[in-house]
DNA sequence: TAGAACGTTTAGTATTTACTAAACGAAATA
DNA sequence: TATTTCGTTTAGTAAATACTAAACGTTCTA
């Protein structure tokens, strides 16, 4: 690999890097999967660590965390005992993913925590001014709508995708 | 206020607090909105003191951001200098500014350094293995296309809600 | 079955982030 | 112009996060 080709995979990996830390992954998840997308062939843990600077505990951990979020595939070679991974290259095959792994994670707990909200005030009928328990209620219910139509969409997109169509551009097709 | 008001409140606000977190913004911020999400009346920044727990530096950060954010509007009383603060009740048009505003900044610059790598190999023709140079050009290319798409879907989903239609209802309605 | 080759886990640490407290500057009032 | 009333900014701190180094358990091999 010349000097140039390493400096570019690197100047890319600073950028992955970035934009894993912006959209509120660690920075290793990015660098992990630089090194894996810029790769023709899949990667073991120890070349991974080679190639990302990072060390076997870091990059374990973060690749563990691109496997669960679908950017991410195990593979073997036969006759090696070490794992390998590759890349994820249908980008919304794998933001389906990301998008289904975070729902039904924290954020479904939270949206939850709303929904305790709404129970409570609704038997709240009596210990409080009625006039202001109506207007939370109204206003905590408009919430959880807002969040009910955020999963029914989340929902439809994966749903789309099971038609054999890519996503996006399909949305973008109907939208045009 | 009851006792019991305040304590529903407060689980209301930890909940926003958290998802807030989640989404990979600062917990102060779902706090504040959740105060002002329930308050029927625009409030001061002191009162938002008071009510968040946090101090007037912190909600000054924080109400600053939601306000960028398009999720709080600035609003004045006659004879009055102080600010006062309201919560934007329509969500789907929080929505699409939070998108905006994400796009615009950070994201931005990050997708405009992989189009700087994708540049970069174009440039490096003879300088790297061809063979090499053509995977790499090829798997960025790929990576660039998708941020692209994305981009011309948040796009869409901005003009769609042009036409006076409630966004997220209407991919709904034509997914169904 | 001893040793080597793996990936994971843990304890400790460095860095980042978001907070508090207090100083500050601008604008209104007296 | 002095004083009060605001919101913002800054310096310092506490908490959260993601890393390193090393120990560990498991599985394969000699």
């Amino acid at each position: 690999m010349t000097k140039e080709t390493a400096q570019i995979k690197q100047s890319f990996t600073e950028g992955l890097s970035h934009i894993s830390h912006f959209w509120g992954f660690p920075k290793g998840v990015g660098a992990v999967f630089a090194v894996l997308y810029l790769s023709p062939a899949p990667l073991s843990l120890d070349e991974l660590v080679t190639q990302s600077g990072l060390t076997k505990g870091a990059v374990s951990t973060n690749v563990r965390a691109l496997a669960r979020l679908g950017l991410v595939r195990r593979s073997a070679k036969l006759g090696d005992r070490k794992d390998y991974y590759e890349a994820e290259t249908d980008f919304y095959k794998a933001i389906r993913s990301i998008l289904g792994e975070r729902q039904n994670r924290e954020f479904d707990r939270a949206v939850r925590s709303v929904q305790e909200t709404l129970e409570k005030l609704q038997a709240a009928k009596g210990s409080m001014q009625e006039a202001e328990r109506k207007f939370l209620i109204e206003r905590v219910q408009a919430l959880q709508d807002f969040f009910d139509a955020i999963d029914a969409l989340s929902r439809a997109v994966s749903k789309l995708d099971s038609l054999g169509i890519s996503t996006v551009q399909n949305i973008l097709k109907i939208l045009k």
